[in-house]
DNA sequence: CGGGTTATTGATTCGGTTCAAATCGAGTGG
DNA sequence: CCACTCGATTTGAACCGAATCAATAACCCG
C-alpha cells in the first residue's frame, strides 16, 4: 500500500474542517493521505453542498494538481488527518525519468475516474437505500484494500450530514434510511463505527460491481517516489 | 482543435446505437472523435440507464484505455460518427519520448475529471431546470470551443430520452422542464437544433462556472501525434 | 455544567415519477 | 398520394419518495 512506502515530503497535520487546499490556490504540492479522511466539495450559493470526492488513507489528494492545474474545489479534512506533502515539481521531475512512476500515477487517476463514474450512476439513477448501500460497499472495499477493516467492521467518521452531502440526500432522509437498513440487518452504524451485517445483500441492493482492477487485487502498479 | 490536426490512425464510421467499445473489451486503440456524438453509460438490471459521459468532436474517447485498462462501460454512438482509431501502443510509445504529448494527454484527462465532477454536483444537488440549464451551458461551451456553434445555436442530436439519461430525470419531466424553459425564453429546442435565448440567465440558473482552463480559452496544450 | 453540533422522529409538502393516452413526424411501401 | 408504422414528443392525472418544517433528545467538548 502507498502509505507504507517511503516518499519524499514533509508531514502535515490537519484538524477537522481545516483546508488542505482552497479553490484556485496555487498548489505547489499534492498530498499522500496517511491517516484520516478528507473530502472535496462544491458549495452552492444557497447553501446546498455536494461532496465530490472522498480521500482516504493511501489516496493521493489531487494528482490533477501536479501539472499546474489549481484546485477546482476546496479540499477539507473531515477528521484529524496526517498527510505527506509531495512537491509537484518533484513529481514532474521524477516522471521525466521514470516510466513506472508515470504508469502508476496514470493508473491512480484512472481509478479515481472510475469512482467518480460510479458516483454519477449512484446520484443519477439510484434510490436512497441503493445510494447508501453503494457508498458503504465502496468504503468497505477501499478500506479493506488498505487493511483498515476489522472483520466486517470499519471506522466510519462521516456524520449523517456528510453522508447526505455525498449521496445527494437530506440528513433527515439519510437517518430514516439508515434506520431501515439497520432493521433489515444490512448495516449497523453507531459511534462512528460501521458494521456490515450482510455484505452480499448490501452489494445486491447497491448494484455494486467491484471494479476489475480492485478485485484482481493490488494488481494496480503501486506508485513510489524514491526518497531523494 | 484536435480534429484538424494530423494523427496516425484509421478512420472508423459508426451508426447510431453502434458500439465503439463494449464493457471489458480488450481495446487496442482509442478514438479521436472527428464528427458526431457518442456516450458511455451504465444500464442497471431493471432498465434504468445513466449516461456517464458525452463524447463530442475533438474529444478523446477514453484515454483511460491507453494503458491497458479495459472499458469499464460500453460506449455507443448517438449519431453518425466519424472517429480516428489511434493505437494505444503507439500512444504509449510516443509518450515515452515526448513530454509535451504526455502533458497534453494529462491535461485532457484532467479536463474530463472536471466535467465529471460538475455532473456529480448537477445530479446530487440540483433541480431539474438547473440540471438542464447546466447541460446546455456545458454543451454550448464545449461546442463553441470547437467552432461548432453558430451564433447562439448549435446542433443538439440528443433525444429527450437521452437528455433524461444524462440528467437523471424521466423523459416526461425533461419534456415539461423544456416547455418551461421555452416559455421563459431560456432556450428553444426543436428538430435537433438548440437555440440559446438568454445565455446569462441560463448560466445563472445553472450555477454554471466556466472552467478556468476553458475560459483562458484553448490555453490547453493541444495533443498531437505526428503522423508516423 | 452549558452550548453547539448531531441524531431522531412526526407531520406536511412538493418535485418528480409513473401510468396512460393522444399527437406529431419521418420513413416506407403500396 | 395515401396508409401504415415506429419512434419521439407532448399532455393529463394519480401517486410516491424524498424534502421541508418543526421539535426533541442525545452527545460531545471545552
Amino acid at each position: 500500500m502507498l502509505s507504507r512506502d517511503c516518499f519524499d515530503g514533509s508531514i502535515s497535520f490537519f484538524r477537522p474542517h481545516q483546508y488542505l487546499a482552497r479553490e484556485g490556490d496555487d498548489q505547489s504540492h499534492v498530498f499522500l493521505i496517511q491517516e484520516g479522511w478528507a473530502c472535496r466539495y462544491r458549495l452552492l450559493p444557497d447553501g446546498r453542498r455536494q461532496i465530490t470526492a472522498l480521500f482516504l488513507p493511501g489516496d493521493w489528494c489531487e494528482l490533477a494538481w501536479t501539472h499546474g492545474e489549481p484546485p477546482a474545489q476546496p479540499v477539507v479534512a473531515l477528521t484529524n488527518t496526517r498527510a505527506m506533502a509531495v512537491s509537484c515539481a518533484q513529481i514532474r521531475r521524477e516522471c521525466e525519468v521514470r516510466p513506472d512512476l508515470r504508469a502508476g500515477l496514470w493508473s491512480e487517476i484512472v481509478t479515481s475516474i472510475h469512482r467518480q463514474t460510479e458516483w454519477i450512476i449512484n446520484l443519477g439513477r439510484k434510490s436512497a437505500i441503493e445510494r447508501l448501500s453503494h457508498l458503504f460497499c465502496e468504503l468497505f472495499q477501499r478500506l479493506r484494500n488498505s487493511g483498515l477493516t476489522y472483520g466486517d467492521q470499519f471506522a466510519m467518521p462521516l456524520t449523517q450530514i456528510e453522508i447526505a452531502d455525498v449521496t445527494g440526500l437530506t440528513p433527515v432522509h439519510v437517518n430514516r434510511t439508515l434506520r431501515e437498513m439497520r432493521a433489515r440487518g444490512l448495516v449497523e452504524l453507531q459511534s462512528k463505527w460501521l458494521r456490515i451485517g450482510d455484505l452480499d445483500e448490501l452489494r445486491r441492493i447497491a448494484l455494486f460491481q467491484a471494479s476489475p482492477s480492485l478485485t484482481a487485487d493490488n494488481a494496480l502498479p503501486k506508485v513510489m517516489l524514491a526518497r531523494a
